[in-house]
RNA sequence: GGUGCUAUCGUCUAGUGGCCUAGGACAACGGCCUCUCACGCCGUAAACCCCGGUUCGAGUCCGGGUAGCACUACCA
């Protein structure tokens, strides 16, 4: 019988989250929907020292952001979303969904583990280990030392149990058998085999915190949840073999997951991880939504506030290590959901491509309604008139408007305030090169004449006023250049923005004239 | 150091032995459009890591190099 599919992702709440893990929900998000199964969210917080308060918040309501849904376990709360606050829940009966509430279960897994052989006590000191390390070259906690070691394989029984029992702290390690081959299938890679003799006795669990480590737990935890398929970063390739030996200790390799390991984001310039260093040094964001570390206080920038839409980070990021069965580009969340395939995952890592970034959002903001885009850049205009004297008020839908003039020439709608900025103020000053390529010695006397032609017209429709000056310019063989290029200047202060007639239909017939007299005034 | 993974234009990639004089996209460059700046459209330049082998035929399969990356914690 074919296995409900059943993929999570499980990341750790130790901070934003990184755009290659965002990557990495969408790919299990496309294959659980193609394959008409579930997405879950599982948090791997076995680690107490590394939690960041607020990073589980920001890890649901990132991917609520980008439209990536979460069937089981954690998700932003859909009520709320309408209510306009954010709170978690928890959906499912697989439960809990956070490790660290999961401890009890945890527990009888290692006893399982212990009683079996398959595992065993340590209570070597990290001081001790790092002796060891010190002095053996290389060293390895494993069959060819774990006999020189302090654990329950070298020391009485008795003894053992006394000092665990006194509340000395110690792990759990997993026995790794020497020198067979681990055979891993990879989705993706295809073949994979390890020897057991570079694989070190793993740490499962740790009785300082009593909580297990990331092998262990998420072993158990896939298990437990009926985890089809695990599709992670290839960082996790190397320690797929003792996740395979984990299974098989446990008696699970019948129902073990499938794996398939995904390519690393790189920084654009040179080799490497994508880090969030690169994106500091390089100018751009690594996560998401921005980030207010409240733990070392750093602050992160994200998409979301850097004027993407989701539906762009989306295509971009699903096209980084993947390509569609055609030379299809763009892409709805519903079509890569059909289109999606593992087999047509690329081996090699992905330079993370910013630039190519920049041009699907600029193909998203052009799909998006003038009104949608007016909503969107209302608090980015408000901002910008603060700082102004006298700005010109505007309604929404004449926003709107304005921005149907010039969305085409931008990429992200905080760069429209350098499109449309004349609309709302008045220049106070020229583009100095504008002046001095367009400004000529003829213009004021063109201006003068422009404005008696203007003054004296009622109709300020585009046609009429094209009918007008055009003839107008002709007949007196000023030069259509020479003119318009003037007239540009007087309404926008620089040689730019969207067709003229555009320009004055906004701005009416009074701005309009004003702006030509103050232009003459300052300009002579 | 050890182990593993990977290797096509600057970048993301197509390519699953003949359809490859190697295709698409971003970026670059040039032109067109035009009252300006853009957008758009059209075009140009640009790649199979190296060496062997298999085969009538290799970017595609195999071996060896080289290079890059990942992992090598009581992190995930």
């Amino acid at each position: 019988m074919e296995r409900r599919v059943r993929v999570r992702f499980a990341p750790s709440p130790t901070g934003a989250l990184h755009i290659g893990g965002v990557r990495t929900a969408l790919y299990n998000y496309l294959f659980a929907r193609q394959h008409g199964g579930d997405m879950l969210l599982r948090i791997e917080d076995t680690d107490s020292t590394r939690f960041v308060p607020g990073a589980e918040e920001y890890i649901l309501e990132a991917l609520d952001w980008l439209g990536i849904g979460i069937d089981e376990g954690l998700r932003m709360s859909q009520k709320s979303k309408v209510e306009g606050q954010k709170t978690i829940e928890a959906v499912g009966s697989h439960g809990p969904y956070r490790q660290s509430e999961r401890r009890e279960i945890y527990h009888q897994y290692v006893k399982q583990l212990l009683d079996s052989g398959h595992a065993y006590i340590a209570f070597d000191t990290p001081e001790e280990l790092e002796a060891k390390r010190a002095e053996i070259p290389n060293f390895q906690y494993d069959a060819r030392t774990r006999m020189q070691m302090r654990n329950s394989l070298t020391m009485p029984a008795d003894e053992v149990k006394v000092l665990v029992d006194k509340g000395e702290k110690y792990v759990v390690r997993f026995k790794v058998e020497p020198n067979e081959d681990v055979h891993v299938h990879d989705l993706i890679r295809g073949e994979v085999v390890i020897n057991s003799n570079i694989l070190d006795d793993k740490v499962l669990y740790k009785s300082a915190d009593d909580l297990p480590t990331y092998h262990l737990a998420n072993i158990v935890d896939d298990h437990l949840m009926e985890i089809s398929h695990v599709i992670r970063g290839e960082e996790w390739l190397p320690s797929a073999p003792l996740h395979v030996l984990l299974y098989r200790a446990f008696g699970w390799e019948e129902t073990m997951p499938q794996f398939a390991h995904l390519p690393l984001l790189l920084k654009p310039d040179g080799n490497g991880k994508l880090s969030k260093r690169d994106g500091d040094r390089l100018g751009f964001p690594v996560f998401p939504l921005e980030f207010h570390n409240q733990k070392d206080g750093t602050v992160s920038s994200g998409y979301r506030e850097s004027g993407y839409l989701p539906e762009a980070v989306i295509n971009f990021l699903a096209l980084l290590g993947w390509h569609g069965s055609g030379d299809q580009e763009m892409y709805t969340m519903d079509e890569l959901i059909k289109d999606f395939s593992l087999d047509r995952v690329s081996k090699s890592g992905a330079k993370f491509d910013y630039e190519k970034g920049k041009w699907f959002n600029h193909q998203y903001l052009q799909l998006r309604s003038n009104e949608e885009l007016a909503e969107m850049f209302k608090p980015v205009l408000e901002e910008h008139l603060r700082h102004i004297d006298i700005p010109i008020h505007r309604d929404i839908e004449e926003v709107a408007k304005i921005i149907g003039l010039v969305k085409d020439r931008v990429n992200f709608v905080p760069e429209l305030w350098e499109q449309v900025n004349f609309f709302f103020v008045a220049p106070t000053e020229y583009d100095e090169k504008s002046l001095k390529k367009r400004w000529k010695e003829d213009s004021p006397k063109h201006m003068t004449e422009l404005l008696d032609l203007l003054e004296a017209q009622e109709d300020w429709s585009a046609e009429a006023l094209d009918a007008l000056v055009m003839p107008w310019i002709e007949s007196k063989e000023y030069g259509v250049g020479i003119v318009m290029n003037a007239f540009r200047i007087c309404l926008v202060g620089a040689a730019r923005g969207p067709h003229i007639w555009a320009i004055t239909d906004v701005l009416g017939k009074e701005e309009t004239l004003k702006r030509v007299q103050t232009a003459l005034t300052k300009l002579g």
